[in-house]
DNA sequence: TCTGGGGTCCTAGGACCC
DNA sequence: TCTGGGGTCCTAGGACCC
């Protein structure tokens, strides 16, 4: 059955919605007016562009690069910090305001949105949803949206990546060889920097040379991703807008340190508080993990992990933390630089619900004790008021 | 003052079993 | 006495996305 598919996409979403804030609270100058940058600390080796306005667009800046790049590209710009609460909120208040014209609404990120429109048309028409929505949005959240119509997912996708901001475009199949063919093959969902240069070789340069190319050459060639390219280059995709929430698969908290470490100890004090961080939001979830795993980049922007099995399912800190110890052990060679450390968990389950038993384990009752009265005092008072003493050693 | 942090999925190769 | 082949599970690494 034809679909009826709307991709909504944010424009500048993270400079977007801290100009709309910035707005709200005092503030004169709408910083999508100016050139300016959304980065992260530059002190902190973590500043690179997250978002640009346009006028920032317009001196070659793009996301990604470090800030230092972007300056020389444009002495004058402005660098502003990232804050996530805001985008959740206002990423937040956009959903609400898509729910009142289908519940089938699927989260593909902070900024995007995919819906199904099919059984929610009535006599309208998809493109005067579209403009009611993109014209709401602007009126009462005060952002813009790009929005892409088509009859399915990947259509809808590369249609909202068409002319920004403030705009709707439609890509049906019908409109595959004008309007998506003749863009470079770089521009393809899911087709990356690691990709490109293989297929230029091969003598693609177009999505349409990639989807007129030999199928069973690109799988020969690719692999399972081969064949997702293929499809995609001709606007094959059967996937279904996934509207019901699902809980994460794995968790995971990764560091930049603001210097590089060499030594173990150090190293170990990091892992730990990145340990509580995801076990932490593991128990949120209110689920256990099966397995760990630890990364480790080194200032040559080298990156190793090494990953392991729990011999029970858990979300406690301390035994988390064990296993996560006990990687970073076999796998740290004593003098390496290291300029990242991460900790995710994997192969998550559902906590039981149930009250444990006299019978069940003692220990696994305590620590799970240990970890609901630290889990409450950060609540109440604030994430960092409560930390492993293993923290407060070497201070 | 080179290169963030959160994810998902895939693949190659080794261990182990029958 | 010189070497099979299917299957599963696991790990390390890497691709891609926003």
């Amino acid at each position: 059955m034809d679909r009826k598919i709307l991709h909504i996409d944010v424009n500048n979403a993270f400079l977007s919605w801290l100009a709309v804030y910035k707005l709200k609270n005092g503030e004169t100058v709408d910083i999508r007016t100016i050139p300016a940058i959304i980065g992260g600390d530059e002190e902190a080796r973590k500043g690179i562009v997250l978002a640009k306005s346009m006028k920032a667009k317009e001196f070659g800046i793009v996301t990604g690069e470090p800030i230092y790049q972007a300056k020389r590209k444009c002495p004058q710009i402005q660098v502003f910090k990232g804050n996530f609460e805001i985008y959740r909120e206002y990423s937040n208040k956009l959903y609400k305001l898509l729910l009142e014209y289908t519940d089938k609404i699927e989260r593909f990120s902070i900024d995007e949105c995919f819906l199904d429109m099919t059984e929610y048309l009535m006599k309208d028409t998809l493109e005067n949803k579209a403009k009611e929505i993109k014209r709401r949005v602007k009126e009462e959240l005060g952002f813009t949206v790009n929005i892409g119509l088509s009859s399915n997912k990947l259509l809808a996708k590369m249609a909202s990546d068409f002319e920004k901001p403030d705009k709707i475009h439609t890509l049906y199949p019908n409109e595959i060889q004008n309007k998506m063919w003749n863009l470079k093959v770089s521009e393809l969902f899911m087709l990356g920097r690691k990709t490109v240069p293989t297929l230029y070789n091969m003598g693609i340069k177009t999505i349409g040379d990639l989807a007129k190319a030999d199928r069973n050459l690109i799988i020969k060639k690719f692999g399972k991703h081969g064949n997702l390219m293929w499809e995609y280059a001709n606007g094959i995709d059967n996937s279904e807008v996934n509207y019901k929430y699902e809980k994460p698969k794995g968790v995971g908290n990764s560091i930049t340190l603001p210097m590089d470490v060499c030594n173990i100890e150090k190293l170990e004090e990091i892992l730990l508080e990145l340990t509580e961080q995801v076990t932490y939001r593991l128990r949120k979830y209110e689920l256990i993990a099966n397995s760990v795993n630890v990364q480790l980049r080194t200032k040559e922007f080298k990156d190793f992990s090494h990953q392991g099995k729990l011999d029970v399912a858990t979300s406690s800190t301390k035994q988390i933390y064990a296993k996560a110890k006990k990687l970073l052990e076999e796998m740290y060679k004593e003098g390496t630089f290291i300029r990242l450390v991460g900790v995710r968990v994997d192969n998550l389950e559902e906590k039981e619900r149930r009250q444990l038993s006299l019978f069940e384990d003692n220990e696994k009752k305590k620590l799970d004790k240990i970890d609901k009265v630290m889990d409450s005092l950060k609540d109440k008072y604030g994430y960092d008021s409560i930390i492993y003493a293993g923290r407060l050693k070497k201070k």
